[in-house]
DNA sequence: TTAATAGTGTCTATCAGACATTATTTG
DNA sequence: CAAATAATGTCTGATAGACACTATTAA
């Protein structure tokens, strides 16, 4: 009896990437405009093949993939999901895409269009996920994504990646309320993530604001 | 300039179901015994290579698998995630796992071993999870999944579909209470379940139970 | 009658949001 | 001083859990 694995015909597996970024005070997903078919012109998430020849793990491939499209190395990679199927991405061919989410911080991710890249943009989420037009199902994984990722702000689970080492609690009030898109009250905000425990004072304070200084934070070393 | 997709290497791409249900009262997961290599003769998901020559979707996939390797029709399939790298399934070989879960009524889910499945067993979810033997990473795999599936349930956006159509509210906090492995208050249990307002009452009761009648219930038709 | 479960009401602790107040800096 | 933000306190409304109580059936 044959083993169950010998020579069936495998889709083409990519690995895409959901980008978010804040810009002027909205939450916004990074896409990139298609230099080769399928859909050549057309706007998306940035992906690309998986390459099992040059790597060894599907964040590896994210990584690549942000390096190659975009230029730029890429932290805070978390895992979205999957889709694909008969005709995902080429008319009639099997194809998976594995999707990766990512937060980061526009002052110091600057993509550049790389390798089959006609051009990079963000975009509010809003308006991508309002757009019916994006190719290969992207309308539908930015809105699942954009959901996970205000999810975990919400729950205070919060991507501390994309603020300095040191920050005050106004900084990560203020990030929270752009990735939620709504205003937060100052106290509960303060209560909520005092209960979390994730955050330690530097006992340093800002200094030269025009206010009242504030005490610096940093995360807590986990203790896992 | 070749297209970005030609030629390259494709992982083996399989599918693996994590399948819940109550067993005696503990939530557990229904593991195979396999039947070939990699690891033959060990415990664990079921799962088969994506056959991208005979169906169109993941989700097809899924319930071949269901079908080949336990002789069952599955309901209730949710994407769970993915898995996979080098050396993820074979030593050295490229291999992604497409995970989904499904959560069945044992009394109408009775898995019978089938193409390279030399028995199946239902194991108590906390056993699996103590299980560092098991291969593939199916252990974080059936934590993750576990973790999701219990979520669902606290958020009473609960899988109606383990139970009849028609069912008492003693019965769905039963259920609940199992997949939670947790005592439920019946008047807070009841209280959130009407905040939701996802179930009407048929207007029937149940008959002869030896107790008092209870309120039979359905799930509203969703009005997306 | 008792046993069993259905169904509901009440009390309380918790917690998040609204809002006020005081503190501390620069200009 | 005013303007701005930090930091904290207080009140209130919503909600979940604990628990009690009544209702209705079979045996």
């Amino acid at each position: 009896m044959s083993s169950e694995h010998t020579h069936y015909p495998m889709p083409y597996v990519r690995v895409d990437l959901c980008v978010f970024t804040l810009m002027q005070g909205v939450l916004s997903v990074l896409l990139i405009q298609r230099q080769e078919p399928p859909h050549r012109g057309a706007w998306a998430l940035p992906g690309g093949a998986l390459r099992i020849d040059i790597e060894k793990t599907l964040e590896d491939a994210a990584k690549r993939v942000a390096r190659e499209r975009l230029q730029v190395p890429i932290p805070y990679l978390r895992e979205q999901g999957f889709v694909g199927g008969q005709g995902h991405y080429e008319s009639g061919k099997w194809a998976i895409s594995i999707v990766y989410r990512a937060l980061v911080r526009s002052e110091y991710f600057a993509p550049e269009p790389g390798k089959r890249v006609a051009g990079t943009q963000w975009i509010p989420v809003e308006e991508a996920i309002a757009d019916e037009h994006l190719p290969f199902g992207h309308t539908g994984v930015i809105e699942a994504a954009a959901a996970a990722l205000r999810q975990e702000v919400e729950a205070l689970d919060f991507p501390f990646e994309i603020l300095d080492s040191e920050f005050t609690l106004g900084e990560l009030q203020h990030q929270s309320e752009v990735l939620l898109g709504t205003k937060l009250d100052k106290s509960s905000f303060r209560r909520r993530l005092a209960a979390r425990d994730h955050l330690e004072p530097t006992g340093t304070m800002t200094q030269g604001s025009a206010s009242r200084p504030a005490q610096l934070y940093r995360v807590k070393k986990r203790t896992t």
